[in-house]
DNA sequence: TATTTTTGGTCAAGTTCAGTCCAAATAATT
DNA sequence: AATTATTTGGACTGAACTTGACCAAAAATA
């Protein structure tokens, strides 16, 4: 399982192309692109979509790596995530549950 | 299911005190506990952890709920939560598996 | 009505974050 | 080996967000 970084740098990779090239479509300088890469930085929800659109692969699957790397980002430190996780889960689960009736 | 803000007053309104004097005990202006309670701010860990303290209710169970409100409030305008959430999972649980190895 | 409690808004200081720019380091090519 | 292309690291900037104090208005209570 790579980390969204990792797999932009798969992806980029596989098709050859230099920082410089994928930087400029994405209009952000190419360090940028490379510390999102490395984990250094965060990518933007629009540059996932971006880069879905780019490589042409599914964009709901890099995204949902984009949004679970950035919850475990956030619990990374706290022994407690796994219990977290499950209650987020079921807080979500009601939510939408009740999304109408709220 | 509470959220971390409601657990707070309840907490607070079943001991008949006012936000004046939780506040004062954690340091901080009585409508800062207020928006907290509301959750139109959000608490610290470190706030949190004395408030169990003072309302003499299990840390633990506390932190869980804040912690998955923190998760929730993230992803809550997201449709891709609930498959997020799942990813997340099991890289945490990768992650803790391999704490040592890595 | 007077007092206490709660809420809402504004402001300032501190922090975080995305980004640029450029130089150094590394890798690839000739 | 020398040159060229690519990648990385760091300093800096400006914008956005956060945390809190403070105070006045509103609501609840006595």
């Amino acid at each position: 399982m790579l980390s969204i970084g990792e797999q932009i740098r798969k992806l980029r990779e596989d098709q050859g192309l230099p920082l410089r090239k994928v930087a400029a479509e994405l209009d952000i300088d190419q360090s940028i692109l490379s510390k999102i890469e490395r984990g250094e930085r965060k990518a933007s929800k629009e540059q996932i979509i971006q880069i879905a659109r780019i490589f042409d692969v599914n964009e709901r699957e890099l995204l949902i790596n984009y949004l679970s790397d950035r919850v475990v980002y956030d619990l990374k430190d706290e022994d407690l995530a796994t219990d977290a996780l499950k209650v987020a889960e079921r807080k979500i689960r009601d939510m939408t549950k009740n999304r109408n009736a709220k």
